[in-house]
DNA sequence: TTTGTGTGTTTGAACGTTCAAATCGAACCC
DNA sequence: GGGTTCGATTTGAACGTTCAAACACACAAA
């Protein structure tokens, strides 16, 4: 790297510099890369040369302290739950980062403190520095403190979940009661009339709205459901031991069929079509691994991440849109392990 | 909210405010968060109990405009790859957002764009920016591309994984070659004479480390050791179905772990210490919902994230220390599948 | 008293950009 | 030919902070 150069400290191009290249003045420059429409083409086209040239991009720092556009979202990161290691995080955060980069916009992670003080201490960081133009929250629980919080902050926010009646309704979330409905009906179309769930955790809306979903569905066709007493092998393994012994089963997520897995196995029965069918929910790699494969819901992480961004958009340059919630269908993928 | 407020656009309280509300300037507020060793004792409380009051945070914008720190970290998501979905992703963001966030700093997350023009042009766009003060790579590979250029580019980096010869050598990494020999004398101090091993993806360093690392030690306690020829259910029951048959298998990572439980199963044989002892490496959520429980190796995903943070800093302050690598051990967490 | 030394605080300037208003030409109209 | 309108471009100011230098004051040394 060469020395005696006379650039300012970190040898990063300006805009002024640019300006000089193409022989116009600092504002020429920054319409022609925010309003291009407003520059004549071939001083446009000049402009364009001179930034290709010389690299140019404008700081970031810069242009947020004089707009006030910080073309940054935040994503609150869901605190550790040992017991439900949130599999669709990592897939669903590279979707949002992928999601916002086409709408011009980072991600910023952040987590509340560790040490658990207040967790809502992180948001109000975060926004009072001025860092982010709005929030995704993941995770969303009933009455979830965050919602409130973002609210009451004034803070642009979407959560991935839907929120409580009281609250603004700026969610996307799967359909989840309809997407284990249809696995319903995809059993029911194979032959199976007395079909087993396996959830856990009910005060997490997702894992409640499953089950409600198998329980109507079922009702609606007829077929006999029972619900295991509890999320592990033995609660399995007294429904598949008992006189009316289920033909199917369906889990509340990818984890928890491995424990429906189990339960078939030392029962002495197989895991298929021909045994005990068995399906999960969310389509996490795991699937793919496990012997037979596993049939399982695959979530729309990538249209969710999209949604969440427009809406966080809108409210980020509209302000007032009152914002309704999106439910988004997920597509059942079939595997040996029912089909 | 309250409309007739004379606050500046946005609502947010300025240093200005504060330093009126405390009777001092701009720069002793200024003094008094950054370097508090300038400012008298009680001239010190007098501010701070304004911006406690005000609530008053720095614009980080403005901060990073004027000082240069962006006080942000790049973190660059490896691109997706389904053959091998990297499950120690998820904890480790989580650890590094941890590890940041103690030391000032936040993570910005991002990738290359998706369709796969240059994938380094994600570096530059982010450095040209001046959004980030270093990056974090992860998912390192041999004369990994993405090493070359944050060197070339001059951006203070970090790698997870080890870097060439050649390169810089600011990495962490664990230990993986000591981390199988530890599994191989676990396994050899419960009996075991014949050994297998499952691996995949020999061009990925770090399953390469673990290959070796399994080999050295069997070797060097006259174990007997064979590596399934390729990487699936077929090729370890080869294994099993053999004359010599390896009482003990060890996987090169959890989900294949997956593969040699079906394995040993189809051969009509029970994984633990009975049948077939099985460990796996990561110590993914996976391993307590198997059954029987996984014994795998545990990464130092915190302590790999503090290290790698504090090089990093290292190196955006101090700049031209040489650096060196750091390997940190890794743990074996032994459950039924072995023990 | 003068000079020097140091500590604590204030003032002016600058970081690189975009906003808002001003300027400049060319075209248009009566 | 003088005014009006419109499009393209430039100029001055401002965003909120920290840097660098200047300043005020107390105290010790000469």
């Amino acid at each position: 790297m060469p020395e005696g150069t006379r650039r300012p400290r970190r040898g990063a191009t300006t805009i002024e510099e640019v300006a000089r290249a193409a022989g116009v003045s600092r504002q020429t420059v920054s319409n022609a890369l925010n309003a291009p429409q407003r520059v004549r083409p071939d001083t446009l086209e000049r402009v364009r040369t001179a930034v290709r040239e010389l690299g140019y991009q404008p700081d970031q720092s810069a242009r947020s302290l004089r707009s006030g556009a910080r073309r940054t979202l935040g994503y609150l990161a869901p605190v550790d739950d040992p017991l439900d290691p949130n599999p669709l995080m990592a897939g669903f955060l590279e979707a949002l980062v992928d999601a916002a980069g086409a709408r011009g916009q980072r991600v910023l992670l952040f987590r509340p403190a560790p040490g658990g003080t207040d967790p809502l201490a992180a948001i109000d960081e975060l926004v009072a520095a001025r860092q982010v133009d709005g929030l995704v929250l993941a995770d969303v629980l009933r009455d979830d403190p965050r919602i409130a919080h973002a609210a009451r902050v004034g803070v642009p926010f979407v959560a991935f979940g839907r929120t409580g009646p009281g609250e603004p309704q700026h969610w996307v979330d799967i359909a989840n009661d309809t997407a284990t409905a249809a696995v319903v009906r995809h059993l029911a179309g194979l032959g199976h009339r007395r079909i087993g769930y396996l959830g856990r955790a009910e005060e997490l809306p997702w894992m409640a709205a499953r089950r409600a979903g198998f329980l109507a569905e079922a009702r609606r066709l007829g077929l006999s459901a029972v619900t295991a007493a509890r999320p592990d092998v033995a609660a399995v393994r007294e429904l598949l031991g008992g006189r009316e012994r289920p033909t199917a089963f369906v889990a509340g997520s990818d984890l928890l069929a491995l424990d429906v897995y189990e339960a078939v196995r030392a029962e002495g029965l197989a895991v298929g079509p021909a045994g005990v069918a068995v399906t999960g929910f969310h389509d996490t790699p795991l699937c793919r691994h496990l012997h037979p494969a596993l049939t399982s819901v695959r979530l729309p992480l990538r249209a969710i991440a999209v949604a969440l961004v427009e809406r966080l958009l809108d409210q980020v340059r509209g302000g007032g849109a009152p914002g309704e919630g999106l439910e988004l269908p997920a597509e059942l993928v079939v595997r040996a392990s029912s089909g």
